[in-house]
RNA sequence: GCUGCUGUAGCUCAGUGGUAGAGCGCACCCUUGGUAAGGGUGAGGUCGAGAGUUCAAUUCUCUCUAGCAGCACCA
């Protein structure tokens, strides 16, 4: 007796299939154009194969190239396998492992046989060949339920001793799919070990939308301790245009590459001798410069205190933070001890005791708090630092300013009451959005929560989630806006944490701002206040910070704005550029009331045309150039060029002096 | 730290088993030109460091070092 199904569509039409019938079946039965275009079926929510048998009635929409996000993760996912079976169709004896979809592509790790050496560069253009082969091939994909027993003898035949190992490894219970490659006539038909779904066939790719990337070394199961392997990374999508698209992004964030403008643009550099630490240069410094003063004027306004402290500590007292046991290898250890110079021999005696350089402020900001005795009519006590810290990052992490061995927080630690955190959370979330927003960017938030490896008791880690949450909902930020998520497992070892993410100009995040609440470090460094009962109470401290590091934030900044800063943090913001030397005299004169009013500004005097004047003020990205010939020294006007726009303008001195100064006034300073 | 690639003039990069070249930049000269590169001349290099092979190494081999990409890490 033959069993119908009720199969429910998104427009709520349904219709009667015999159980059994697949996905395609459906779409074949709605008109052979869907048919064609359909590349896998939503079941009840759930993206499956378009072949996938249905036993009972089923809401089912058909997926299509028009439904972008499921249609690439597809996509990305068959390049993973087609780049995988060309691989091995050139290199047999090549092992496979894995092949995921990634945000813009996807990626295949592989082995490749003792034969030869791993995959590199010169081997991509004959991958990519062998997978335009596949595709075009149109081979169909099957699914295919196999038994553990005889998967794992499978691949222990062919040599495959990760899927071996990995399908010994899965959950008892999980349905074991492969899926295959090819008819079961066909002498290339290929299989690999997969939960699926997968398009219908080889052929829903388009052999012109994908290129493979580059090649990396990855970790077996992503652990330093096994082997590793060869990732071959491709960026995959859904036609060509979209590829062509995505090369041009790229393009666009190598020119905004912070270290290849801050060469360009003369801002710092680094070099061996001191790898991963940078060279200010004088403009780079002008923006540091400028962002800590706007820094302290913000951190005046909002109740801050600012304070320096010691740059090396002895090592006990990191022992006591706890961070000298956890942080130990990542930190810059150096003998309290004057070294013997004299004798032949190790220049530190065993004996030596050790000191460290801080890899972080806060433990010094404590001792700060400890001097003499507080009472809680001084909290909540905020105490702010630019503070240089050193960490010994491994030299495989250091990139430019983003990743550096020394870096300058503008790092604070508010010590309050447990019932003035909620509070100061709150309006540590208003004054990061006031920041923020003066430096254009647009943000989301994230609430980090515990992590497996922590300190303190499941109850304090409650507590600490629940008011860093709170605090957020009362700043009306815990919306969709602002990008609300909250990231099981990731927060730091001793306080959960709220993160900042900044999306910059062309889309990329950038974790800077944060805030946690720690109650482990006044406990560890015995800080106390004077409760208003007499009795001794610990404060919490709230670790805190708005660009992150100088170095990094600056580094974002570059990026962001592909180095045309805005007028108030720019290293330059006008060069006086004269047509004919009789205007030098006039042209100094100008920058001189430039300065006056607070310009920063050049002058070029030098025997040039002004076409190259121009070009070269513009290549770096100077925001205005006054230009004076003859006319402008006679009639004490200038001509004004800004940054990007074509048209010049003629004005005054005093009304050029008028609109720079208005132009570089900071943000925070703007009357409103 | 791991894997791969790279290191030649200030910058971007050619090149070779017989100790080196371009463009830009820099210096000087001519040119005083009105909004994205005027012309000429010249200086400038221990070819990342060390060792090995060789009659001879910038070139081939090894070690180290730094950079780049990815991985791992990121208090």
């Amino acid at each position: 007796m033959t069993k119908y199904i009720t199969i429910t569509l998104p427009d709520g039409s349904s219709r009667q299939m015999e159980a059994g019938s697949s996905a395609a079946d459906v779409a074949a039965d709605i008109g052979p154009g869907l048919a064609k275009a359909a590349l896998a079926a939503r079941i009840n929510g759930e993206l499956r194969d378009l072949t996938a048998p249905l036993h009972d009635d089923v809401q089912l929409a058909l997926v299509t190239s028009r439904d972008e996000a499921d249609a690439l993760e597809l996509a990305r996912h068959d390049y993973a396998h087609v780049l995988a079976e060309a691989v091995q169709a050139l290199w047999p004896g090549t092992q496979i492992t894995f092949g995921p979809a990634t945000d813009d592509g996807f990626y295949y790790d592989v082995m490749a046989p003792a034969s030869r050496e791993p995959f590199g560069m010169d081997d991509l253009p004959a991958i990519e060949e062998k997978m335009r082969e596949i595709i075009k091939a149109d081979k169909p994909l099957r699914r295919e339920v196999w038994s553990r027993a005889d998967l794992i003898r499978k691949w222990s035949d062919d040599g495959e001793q990760f899927k071996a190992e990995w399908a010994a490894e899965l959950p008892e219970g999980e349905e074991l799919s492969v899926y295959w490659s090819g008819d079961a006539n066909d002498p290339t038909a290929w299989m690999d070990m997969c939960r699926g779904p997968h398009l219908p066939s080889t052929g829903k790719l388009d052999p012109q939308a994908f290129k493979l990337m580059r090649t990396a070394g990855a970790y077996w199961r992503g652990d330093q301790k096994n082997a590793q392997l060869t990732r071959i990374y491709g960026t995959g999508w859904l036609n060509k245009k979209q590829l062509n698209e995505h090369l041009m992004r790229l393009e666009e964030a190598a020119k905004r590459d912070h270290r290849k403008l801050g060469r360009e643009m003369d801002l710092f550099h680094l070099q061996e001798e001191a790898h991963g630490s940078v060279f200010w240069h004088p403009h780079g410094y002008r923006i540091w410069r400028e962002l800590e003063a706007y820094m302290r004027r913000a951190i005046d306004a909002a109740g801050y205190l600012e304070i320096k402290t010691p740059q090396v500590m002895d090592a006990r007292q990191w022992e006591k933070s706890g961070h000298w046991g956890k942080y130990r290898e990542n930190m810059f250890v150096i003998p309290d001890e004057v070294p013997n110079t004299e004798d032949e021999g190790p220049i530190v005696s065993d004996a030596a005791e050790w000191m460290a350089l801080k890899p972080m402020n806060c433990p010094a900001h404590v001792q700060v708090f400890k001097q003499g005795i507080t009472s809680y009519r001084d909290l909540p006590l905020r105490l702010y630092e630019n503070g240089c810290c050193h960490r010994n990052e491994p030299h495989g992490a250091l990139h430019g300013l983003m990743r550096v061995r020394q870096f300058t927080q503008d790092d604070a630690h508010i010590f309050c009451r447990e019932d003035q955190i909620v509070e100061e959370v709150r309006k540590f979330c208003e004054l990061a959005d006031r920041i923020y927003a003066d430096f254009g960017f647009t943000y989301s938030i994230k609430l980090a929560l515990r992590p497996d490896q922590r300190f303190g008791s499941d109850e304090d880690w409650d507590k600490a989630e629940a008011e860093l949450r709170q605090a957020v909902v009362d700043a009306g930020m815990a919306t969709e806006e602002f990008g609300w998520e909250e990231l099981p497992g990731e927060g730091a070892f001793y306080a959960p944490k709220l993160e900042w993410h900044l999306t910059d100009a062309i889309g990329r995040t950038w974790q800077v701002g944060t805030i946690q609440s720690d109650r482990v470090l006044p406990e560890r460094l015995d800080a106390t206040y004077v409760a208003e009962d007499g009795s001794r109470q610990r404060p919490v401290m709230l670790h805190r910070a708005i660009f992150g590091s100088y170095e990094r934030f600056i580094g974002i900044l570059i990026e962001h704005f592909a180095g045309k800063l805005p007028v108030w943090i720019a290293p330059v913001q006008a060069v006086v550029a004269t047509i004919v030397s009789d205007a030098d005299d006039y042209a100094k004169d100008v920058a001189a009331r430039l300065e006056a009013a607070g310009i920063r500004a050049d002058t070029d005097l030098r025997n040039e045309k002004i076409n190259y004047k121009v070009r070269e003020h513009s290549v770096a990205k100077v925001p205005y150039m006054l230009v004076v010939g003859k006319r402008e020294a006679e009639e004490g006007t200038i001509a004004l060029r800004t940054l990007g726009e074509k048209e010049q303008k003629f004005l005054s001195l005093e009304e050029a002096i008028a609109l720079l100064t208005s132009a570089a006034t900071p943000p925070d300073q703007l009357a409103d």
